[in-house]
DNA sequence: GAGCGTTCGTGACGCCCCGTCATGATCACA
DNA sequence: TGTGATCATGACGGGGCGTCACGAACGCTC
């Protein structure tokens, strides 16, 4: 058969070449992996090559990619902080006032969770831990993304300066711990929890030391 | 040498044996090389055989006592919060009100800390990074005082009723972080910490939602 | 499409840590 | 002093770790 004049490829092909394409699947599949490895064994009892076997990938190319199990760990962390950073972003721009900000924020954040818990948390053994999310830079992002919203709104409102580092500690320390508590409950009540949260909040606000 | 009559021991010796004194001494001096091995080279570096070789004992003498790195982790944490729950029960028999209670917890609380992290975190990596700690017996015991403590405070002050197992959870997750911070900083504050992590708590109590 | 340099998947290898176990020393008790 | 029980010891097999030399597949040029 001949290929002449048969849709002949353009020279500058728009997609990426194979190379390029088996590179960020093969990260992509490590990524899956360990989701499911962490979710299935936990973070301790779970190796590298628990994860590799999985992707049928040989266990040195685990390492072009990834440092250690804490490297990849850490890109899980990573990927779910910027598939959530859009989704606070959207909170902040649409926010009329402090309310309406934490209320939004708080509210796509348990949701977010409990979505990615049916996703990969599948049957973790009890007990199991998982380690605190390192300062990876998204998570970092995020931090200072709430740290930037609530500057601005509180600024906006011409409440008295606090101390914002403390403040955004104490917010995501809540969210954090009260949405893994939310997650434990069945039926599982993002509502209610959201609610609690964001009164906790707000009403601890006018009360805060000023600086 | 003869030792007729020469300060007989009594047949019923109040000191437990020696086999006794040596494992606890054993076990303590395990407890003891972990917090210093999980200081210098965080938890995830850090060996079994790391800390057993501190000791000067064998490497098998640690199986006799833990059963692994995780359980030794646990063990100090377990360890901490033993130490921690007269200070805290001290403050719920002391305490006239929710906000003395609040305050003298916190208070106590971030002192702890400060005293623990000069004890032993001296000179830990930045970024490495200490699991959460495991609910052991011990730290649910605390999680439980607390939460009977607010019970019986709020109950005495006709507060209305609120989800207790939120409010406990979302009040040790704010000191928690917020003590972390605290840490972070120099000089190390413990009283504006816990000023500001009680202002938020009694702030937002009255806001809260009612069962 | 042929040739060539580069990239990267591969799995065997040496290293070290893991947890166990047979052995012997030490202790409690008679 | 004798005897059984307890427990420290360190050697050992198993396995995960991270590396590396090799070769295949790819991109690029002529």
């Amino acid at each position: 058969m001949s290929n002449i004049a048969y849709f002949p490829k353009p020279h500058v092909d728009q997609r990426p070449g194979k190379r390029e394409r088996t590179k960020t699947a093969n990260r992509q599949a490590i990524l899956d992996a360990a989701r499911e490895v962490f979710g299935e064994l936990g973070y301790d009892a779970a190796t590298v090559r628990d994860i590799i076997r999985r992707t049928g990938l040989a266990s040195g190319t685990f390492y072009n990619y990834y440092k250690s199990k804490e490297e990849v760990f850490d890109a899980l962390a990573d990927d779910g902080a910027r598939r959530f950073r859009p989704l606070l972003r959207e909170q902040s721009e649409k926010a009329t006032d402090f309310e309406s900000f934490v209320r939004g924020a708080i509210l796509a954040y348990f949701n977010f969770v409990a979505t990615e818990q049916e996703a990969w948390r599948i049957n973790r053994p009890p007990g199991e831990q998982i380690p605190h999310a390192r300062p990876t830079p998204e998570v970092t992002a995020v931090f200072d993304e709430v740290r930037e919203a609530f500057a601005r709104v509180l600024e906006h409102a011409h409440a008295p300066p606090v101390d914002l580092d403390y403040l955004t500690t104490a917010c995501i320390a809540v969210a954090r711990e009260i949405g893994d508590k939310m997650l434990e409950r069945r039926p599982v009540d993002t509502e209610g929890a959201a609610d609690f949260a964001v009164k906790l909040i707000l009403g601890g606000l006018p009360a805060l030391p000023r600086l």
